[in-house]
DNA sequence: AAGTGCTTTTGGATTGATCCAAAAATAGAG
DNA sequence: CTCTATTTTTGGATCAATCCAAAAGCACTT
């Protein structure tokens, strides 16, 4: 009879070691291994190694489920993207992963390719799961009344580089307006003056930033011709459209692009009409993608640092459920204009200098 | 005194509703509205119809931590990558959250960044997380003792892409050896009979299997030739290893690339020694991603449908969770050959047939 | 009216940790 | 050798659900 309670080798997946048994093995209360698995300063050294000794000594397993019942905090986090097949957002959660792990936090991904009633329902099941907080990259459409929402849940929500509703609120981007000025700068300085804007989604905080960098630049620069196409951010977009532009009289003589999928886009489609990118038309993207350096020319771009964003908002997530009523934050990292082999002088300049102008 | 005790509008996340207060305001017990929430059909249309509406008025959220708790599932699932920011991986990971996402499920991810030791602490972690079951592309180096420890935890575990340890285990994947062979078929009927395979992993089942493919093709069809060059697996190295394959002397004709980023790299170094990819040397890929069909030339390529992959992974794993004594199951997805632009016939052959042979 | 076989509903025990106020142990001062 | 002050330790209540055996309700027979 009482032989058939205890512990059988080899099946102990159904009966699982308890804050209980480890009490009972190391001499002291239940509280007390608790304490010790919290690492509390309240604990003697002594019996803080004999628990911990116990402990290896059963093989327990920290149950976060039990705790997180009971606690406050389940260390876990819902990350959502809207399309983790683009490799910015591949890297972007590799930030995150790595600045979540090093805190012993864990994430909940969820993929919403660009659906808000998928976002929605994820974000439901997050609430349902009491995670500590939530980094969105909201979806195409989301009602901006969702930020809200969530603050009403008692969940922390940190936005990532696009942003609805309200300031203030977190935020973790980069300044993409700032990104198009640096490129339209660099190509005024090579002595263009035809440059055209390529892609961009719908209406967006992160492409309205960058068109409104692209409008800004011309104006400073007092340059006349303005095109600004818009059009998803594929690469199959910038070959389309740059050989609509190039067909145009006058046609540009530089590009920025959205993104550096449409830039290699834009690339192909300019080798397809028989010019050379980089010496017919010089192309500049946007993101700085690994694949950048090894295009054929080398893309120059406006590096966005995906990795360091997601670090960034990581951070920022762990903060702000540290201090839920702090002060809203938004980290801004600057980009920077990474010069390859894209972007010369216009065709019928010299290889010229710093001073623009004689075109 | 006896105010304090009411909720108080706006601050609702101090105290929550619970199953308590719903049964209360429907007239029920706990247990009726817990049979509610989870579809029996035990409770009749009525009561049921009653329940819901409480549900509802009192915004009623599920606690899933604490239901994991008693019950025996916790509806989660960790997802091991080790390098998200490739977009094969991407979609992978795309392919999986859409078919968890359907069965109420929702999944951790971590990024091993194929490093074995960050591996065994994000499934430690899991393990205190009480997944459900873990769906496993292994780092590179990881001790095939993990399978059974994994085992012992009582954690199902799919291995998705590569894998270790001895049979029978659950994995899901692509018939890697057959894509190779598809590829050196397609390259043999063109008239190629200096046929060279670039890249590959260190030990891996992946990489050994398109090995084993590319030697059994050899032998095959009789070909003498035979240049295996190992190395990691990104653009750089097709772009270094090509230039010195084709410095040789005879030089291959045609070769078969470990994945695409080799197969980009292998074009772009053909180019750079003025060489023309599909004319000069014949390039074919493996994983089809989607910048193959725009490359210059569009890639020929072995598709290895990755977002099937998660899909069919994340299946075996529901299986596998609802009959884990069930027999071990091995999913082996059909390559796919793609042709596009990137091989013809041998430089010396006309465009001619499938006979191959006049070299 | 009692008995039979269903379908529904129920309360108490249980899961495994944390919180908290209070008790116990120890150190330091007079 | 007390008495206070401080450091450690503790047990009971609690978190919010599920499990399970037993009770209640209901429709039919007989």
């Amino acid at each position: 009879m009482s032989q058939d309670a205890a512990p059988r080798k080899g099946q102990r997946d159904t009966v699982s070691v308890t804050l209980q048994d480890i009490a009972a093995h190391a001499g002291v209360s239940r509280s007390t291994v608790s304490l010790v698995l919290r690492e509390s300063p309240l604990v003697a050294e002594r019996t803080r190694r004999k628990v911990q000794r116990s402990i290896k000594a059963l093989g327990y397993v920290y149950n976060r489920g039990a705790a997180a019942l009971r606690g406050s905090r389940t260390a876990t986090l819902g990350v959502v993207v809207y399309d983790i097949a683009n490799p910015f957002f591949g890297a972007m959660v590799a930030g995150i992963d790595a600045a979540l792990h090093r805190q012993g936090y864990v994430s909940f991904l969820a993929n919403s390719e660009d659906s808000p009633e998928r976002q929605q329902r994820f974000l439901e099941r997050m609430r349902e799961h009491r995670v500590d907080g939530i980094l969105l990259c909201p979806a195409e459409g989301t009602d901006p009344a969702l930020i809200a929402t969530l603050a009403d849940w008692g969940l922390p929500c940190i936005q990532v580089l696009r942003h609805v509703g309200e300031p203030p609120f977190d935020y973790a981007g980069t300044d993409f307006r700032q990104g198009v000025c640096q490129a339209m700068d660099h190509l005024v300085a090579l002595g263009h003056r035809r440059i055209a804007f390529l892609g961009g989604h719908r209406e967006h905080s992160a492409t309205r930033e960058r068109w409104q960098g692209y409008r800004e630049s011309l104006e400073r620069h007092g340059l006349d011709y303005q095109r600004l196409l818009r059009a998803t951010v594929t690469r199959r977009d910038g070959f389309t459209l740059i050989q609509q532009l190039m067909a145009e009289s006058p046609a540009p003589t530089a590009v920025v692009c959205h993104n550096d999928l449409v830039a290699f886009g834009a690339m192909l489609g300019l080798k397809r009409m028989g010019l050379t990118p980089g010496v017919d038309c010089a192309v500049i993207g946007t993101d700085d993608l690994e694949e950048a350096a090894l295009g054929d020319p080398a893309l120059t771009s406006v590096a966005t640092h995906p990795y360091a964003i997601g670090e960034e908002a990581a951070r920022l997530a762990l903060r702000r459920i540290a201090d839920p009523a702090g002060a809203r934050e938004q980290v801004v990292l600057a980009p920077r204009l990474q010069v390859r082999d894209s972007c010369g002088a216009p065709a019928s300049s010299g290889p010229a200098a710093s001073s623009g102008g004689h075109y």
